[in-house]
DNA sequence: TAGTGTGAATTTCTTCACAGCG
DNA sequence: CGCTGTGAAGAAATTCACACTA
């Protein structure tokens, strides 16, 4: 992908904005233990990542460090915040009110992030009507309804794998542009409409491809002594 | 990074082998609808990933496709997951038996891909000796007497943030060097270790970057119809 | 003929290295 | 001097395009 073309200056690409709420969760920490200022060096180690591209990342958003000093740790979070779209809350709903759908409304991290869990959609009559931990749990057919008033909200699916596609289909109908799927199995969107998947079995299995390379080294090591 | 030495032909690289795991749902799928073979166009449609790629990362298992025909899909399965160490389970161990260990242990995807979970694992005495969903909670100093027998087995670190750290320190020592971690923040881990994170909230505000430019977009298109 | 396998071209991402500023 | 910001170099990943073959 080329990049994502911006008011400010040039570009910011993908890789570099999957990288700033890493930044972003590291500078409040370093906030929180009472640091003013960090350099590139400084901020790299605290998010586990080199510090040129700090620097390079950092410089997409504008020149907000100091020559010889660092960047200063409360405006950087501040601008931050404003580029990742993080001024304002942003309402979450959930489709399927399941085992997974529990847990994500139950885990405090959402909320504290400026995203609040307002409600779940199901297609299951009888759990409509019922909350689960204080979120209520709606008809999908009122899920326009629900978005009103609340722009810029977020869709998550956790439903299984074969109600996927309509409910992402639902969120799209509503006028939700953002959605993050937990369920297996490729979803079409159209243009416009940004999804990000997360697949657990799937990163199991991506674990398992270099845990069999340990399980050979193993092997191999209680012949030879090779790497 | 440089790329995953192999036994067979050169190496898989880092983006490949992401993917594979991709490829392998896409084909359980096509299997299941009576499909014996399928082309690189085909399989690249239902994963959602290019033609060209697709045969690319294909190639890197072996040449395993018929000119003129493409690829038988039962042998394809057989090949890809004995690539990515899925030819026998790895059992699982969860740190922390709290809302998000729960729902991972029910979640009934992981046991259906090969990855039964095993066992939880808490810091709090209170939960061990008891049992969730079936999967009894253990101290952490039952950890490697848990592990043992179970080569190549797989930790997920669901404990909150404060806790990850010392989780995935206890994994490592009882042998375990495949992990996945939920709990925000940075985890140092020795040579050798893999560990990939998912950081829910980090997800939202990813998302949150891409809803901020449609939100914009909207607020322009009120004046002019740009875009 | 339909579709693989792969060199070569292209694009994207990362890292280097250093000029220049506070 | 210390550290940013950035061109330029390098590496990785993607895409093109086509020779080749079942």
């Amino acid at each position: 992908m080329q990049g994502v073309s911006r008011h400010g200056r040039g570009t910011i690409t993908e890789a570099t904005v999957s990288r700033l709420p890493l930044y972003l969760r590291s500078l409040v920490g370093l906030a929180a233990e009472g640091e003013l200022t960090v350099s590139s060096e400084g901020l790299g180690r605290a998010a586990g990542v080199n510090a040129a591209k700090v620097r390079k990342d950092l410089s997409y958003l504008g020149n907000y460090g100091t020559r010889g000093v660092g960047y200063d740790v409360e405006f950087l979070i501040y601008e931050m915040s404003r580029e990742l779209g993080l001024s304002r809350e942003r309402a979450v709903i959930i489709a399927g009110a399941g085992n997974l759908g529990h847990a994500l409304a139950n885990y405090r991290g959402f909320e504290d992030r400026g995203f609040p869990v307002v409600a779940f959609v199901d297609a299951d009559p009888r759990k409509v009507g019922s909350s689960v931990s204080g979120v209520p749990v709606h008809g999908v057919d009122e899920l326009a309804h629900l978005v009103e008033g609340r722009p810029g909200c977020i869709g998550i699916v956790a439903t299984p794998a074969s109600g996927a596609q309509s409910a992402v289909e639902a969120f799209v109908d509503a006028g939700i542009t953002s959605i993050l799927d937990f369920a297996p199995g490729l979803v079409v969107v159209p243009d416009g409409v940004t999804v990000r998947q997360v697949d657990l079995a799937l990163e199991l299995q991506i674990l398992s491809f270099y845990a069999q390379r340990t399980d050979v080294g193993v092997l191999e090591s209680a012949e030879s002594s090779s790497r």
